[in-house]
DNA sequence: CTGAAAGCGCTAACAG
DNA sequence: CTGTTAGCGCTTTCAG
């Protein structure tokens, strides 16, 4: 079913004008009467013109639209970045256009392409766990193509960059175990790839040094599929079990449900006695039970970060040749 | 940052062809040669050849994109049924563009309003809970715009409707409450204005009716922002507090997880001696405390079922003018 | 200040 | 089977 619109057209024939100077009133170019200007804004305004952003996109090469790409949007964090992204976003006139990876690397390569043939002026991304290769990320951004990365960032690519300070948010989670009187923390994270996996097991591991604490490698369990998959928590939580620890720092959303998930239905573990602090941005962690300590990134301050630093990228007449890193500062909220 | 791309233009200069003839082999044409078709083929693969979907759009009228619009992202419920959507669109070639309307209304007109403009080709949308007036609605369907509505669907328009069979919903939480020995059930519910709470509300006095309990309007409380005000939700449990019931269906997400976050928080409610059964889709609703039985909508199937309408209705030559209601079951899944 | 004309990249009659 | 041409709706030189 076809459906029509106006067009500058039909404005320039109902007032016998050209369509030059139709665009010209609406877009309030500087070279136009103020009579005329009124005159069309008057019309168009009657019959509710809205230009065809699809014709102007094709003829400014823009299309005033960026790309987001994340694992999931039923994940309380990247919902909370998406919601500051959208806010800086439609305050400058961009639309939004979302896509999942779900961890899958084809998932993302395809995503990415899909997003830059389908003319999105940028890219707002976090790297999916499975992801080793970014060669065609770099060479996007080699060719122009701009790229902000958010929370799980790349490697090697000079690009603005957002990120929340794991390594504090690691210490203060283990600092916060320890003031509890735990003395054995074992740690739950994600895929070794990621930034953050790294990020907050360097904060985990100061925050053992800090308190005199020994290292113990058996105590670390990687989830490569991030929490996606319930039995690789699981099994990780199953190995843990034999080790007898009394807290633990787990390093994502998924992951810190899906422990608690695993810990309950667990008859090895007595879920009383082993303290838990995790990465989580959920707004409702204060009804889990058992109870947890939440480290909380500032999401919605991070996509708002990123989406301003990719605006001005897009918009930027220059080729950016300097990067940003921001740091953004985690939050521990005790247990209720 | 301006950004080139190859056009056809360019693979018809290479290959010295006119554009038609690169055309028609991209698009495979019948009335082209193989041999024309595999030369052109080759060097699009070659060089990387992507169409520009700007263009295309404009020329065909169509921009293969749909709008989706829902309160929120973060809400479990919408977040599967957009997973749902997802899994149509791509699969048929359309892009998805999402939007949140927060509950508020004004919101949700700007959205359609936008996305319309926007060109996307129809839209999926979810009512936010202050809509009253939907003539705006009425007047884009009658111009020919495709909307199919799920979930919090409009009375008085001619569309497709996807929803939860929520009355059946309803009754069977009762019977659940009540074959736990409870005999004094309150309901917890949204907006006035929104056919879920119609529907869940009339599921829950067939509850009653079935089991010969009196049905008390004092125990039902509404709440106008379905949750996204914990306020509101505190007030309703504060006022319901002082009836003595043994028993709370919940008629929403945000509006279980609000409830039990104020149970929680009340001193005047003794959540043992409470029992829940509340509307939700949350993957975690099992790591909650108190414990609450879940009643979930096959939310991604809804998306699923939504999207086929809709894609099915914007590719239709000729208007629809038979409108179908898909009524898809709840189902209820007990304390763990 | 306004109009005519070209062109963004692509598709589709219409000729040949 | 292939090329020429026009045109989708809009912006923008270039003339006047």
């Amino acid at each position: 079913m076809a459906f029509e619109n106006y067009t500058i057209k039909d404005i320039a024939k109902a007032l016998n004008l050209s369509t030059s100077t139709v665009s010209r009133a609406l877009r309030d170019s500087y070279e136009i009467s103020a009579e005329t200007k009124k005159l069309v804004m008057d019309y168009a305004q009657k019959i509710n013109y809205r230009a065809n952003p699809i014709a102007r996109s094709l003829k400014e090469r823009k299309s005033n639209s960026i790309g987001i790409i994340v694992t999931e949007i039923a994940n309380n964090f990247f919902s909370q970045v998406i919601d500051g992204i959208e806010s800086v976003a439609y305050s400058r006139d961009y639309q939004v256009v979302i896509s999942q990876t779900h961890e899958s690397s084809e998932r993302e390569k395809l995503n990415v392409e899909h997003l830059f043939s389908r003319s999105t002026d940028g890219l707002l991304m976090a790297m999916s766990s499975e992801t080793a290769d970014v060669t065609y990320l770099r060479n996007l951004m080699e060719r122009g193509f701009p790229i902000v990365f958010f929370d799980r960032v790349p490697s090697g690519i000079a690009s603005h960059q957002v990120i929340a300070d794991n390594r504090q948010g690691g210490l203060e989670a283990v600092n916060y175990l320890v003031a509890q009187g735990n003395k054995k923390i074992a740690h739950l994270t994600g895929a070794h790839n990621l930034s953050i996996t790294t990020e907050r097991l360097e904060g985990f591991k100061n925050g053992l040094t800090a308190n005199n604490l020994p290292y113990f490698p058996e105590l670390v369990k990687y989830c490569e599929y991030g929490g996606l998959l319930q039995e690789e928590i699981e099994n990780a939580v199953n190995e843990l079990a034999q080790h007898n620890y009394d807290a633990i720092f787990i390093s994502g959303d998924k992951l810190t449900t899906g422990y608690l998930q695993a810990a309950m239905g667990s008859s090895d573990i007595d879920t009383d006695k082993i303290a838990i602090a995790g990465f989580t941005n959920s707004k409702v962690f204060n009804i889990f039970s058992p109870s947890i300590t939440a480290i909380r990134q500032p999401a919605f301050e991070m996509g708002k970060r990123a989406a301003e630093l990719l605006i001005e990228q897009i918009e930027s007449k220059y080729p950016i040749d300097e990067f940003q890193t921001v740091v953004l500062p985690t939050t521990l909220i005790g247990r209720p």
